[in-house]
DNA sequence: TATTGTTATACTCTATAACTATA
DNA sequence: TATAGTTATAGAGTATAACAATA
């Protein structure tokens, strides 16, 4: 049976970089179906994460750490305000901002993102052994790393996927 | 040493779940960039990948394979079709259905696109050593098997980013 | 005059529903 | 009556720009 008609190109479609996109957003999928069970969304979790990561502070400075806009950040902050997940203090020294805190609620809400998180990753690298998943995660580590990529910020597409099709 | 007081929670943002999602959409975020640079766009890619696969295919077909609806692809396929990358040929038997087909000039876009995507890839994995991206390569087809997602095809977040919010 | 947080608005992407022409 | 493809419309998500209070 001749073959060589038949066969594919390579167009990158199997490599390892089409996998990380594929899975990464299999996976954030998944994640936000679990996050949706706490009647959440993936970025309420980095809202909350961190605010534990630096207590009081403002929303502008978190909305530069998040890589998000102000704007956003604030219709997101009002639902987890509305619920009582994080409070919005005023500043003594300067009225213009907010000191952004954690309540019980929300260091609780915290911890069931937690074991929801630890849910989800067990059921993703299902198919991996201990010292497999280890592997993964050093060898993504260092991917991250040399792209320049923040530990524990997830690139919601914020900043960088900007520029569109190029002429019309 | 006791460890429970100043221990941060496990929230999971640096686990490899996280790291796959993060890096995930780095990795889509710059693939779109580079396609950019060939005036198209990552569904595109999938696309002509999807009719080299099977020529002659309707759009019905097409749509399924790709986990897209319909309306969404005639868009898609109307630019292609414009800039005279495929074709839609009329089935002689079904006067309803188009036979799609690649055109001399989208074999040749489907080329450059595999060009993008050697290059996206190696500057993706920089960091690792070729049998460091042979581990991970593995790695990754095990959990994307495992999670029954189809080779080549990424979940564009069609089907699934279904279920929003539980409650208002 | 500059800055923090807010509101109003617009734009992109994608889906659902209504429509046409064939079958 | 059902199906392939199309057009019209709507919704989610996110950004930009204008704004009020404070510095």
């Amino acid at each position: 049976m001749k073959k060589h008609e038949g066969r594919k190109p390579q167009t990158g479609a199997v490599g390892p970089a089409f996998l990380l996109a594929q899975i990464g957003a299999y996976a954030a999928m998944k994640f936000g179906e679990r996050m949706a069970s706490l009647d959440l969304t993936p970025p309420h979790a980095g809202i909350l994460r961190a605010i534990l990561a630096s207590e009081g502070t403002s929303q502008k400075a978190l909305a530069e750490t998040l890589g998000i806009v102000p704007s956003r950040l604030v219709e997101l902050l009002d639902e987890l305000d509305r619920r009582g997940l994080v409070e919005r203090r005023n500043d003594e020294d300067d009225r213009r901002v907010y000191a952004l805190h954690l309540t019980k609620k929300g260091a609780s809400a915290l911890e069931s993102i937690g074991r929801v998180g630890r849910d989800h990753e067990e059921s993703l690298l299902a198919a991996l052994t201990p010292a497999e998943r280890e592997t993964l995660t050093t060898l993504l580590a260092r991917v991250a790393e040399h792209q320049g990529l923040h530990p524990g910020v997830h690139p919601g597409y914020s900043k960088l996927r900007r520029q569109r099709r190029a002429r019309g």
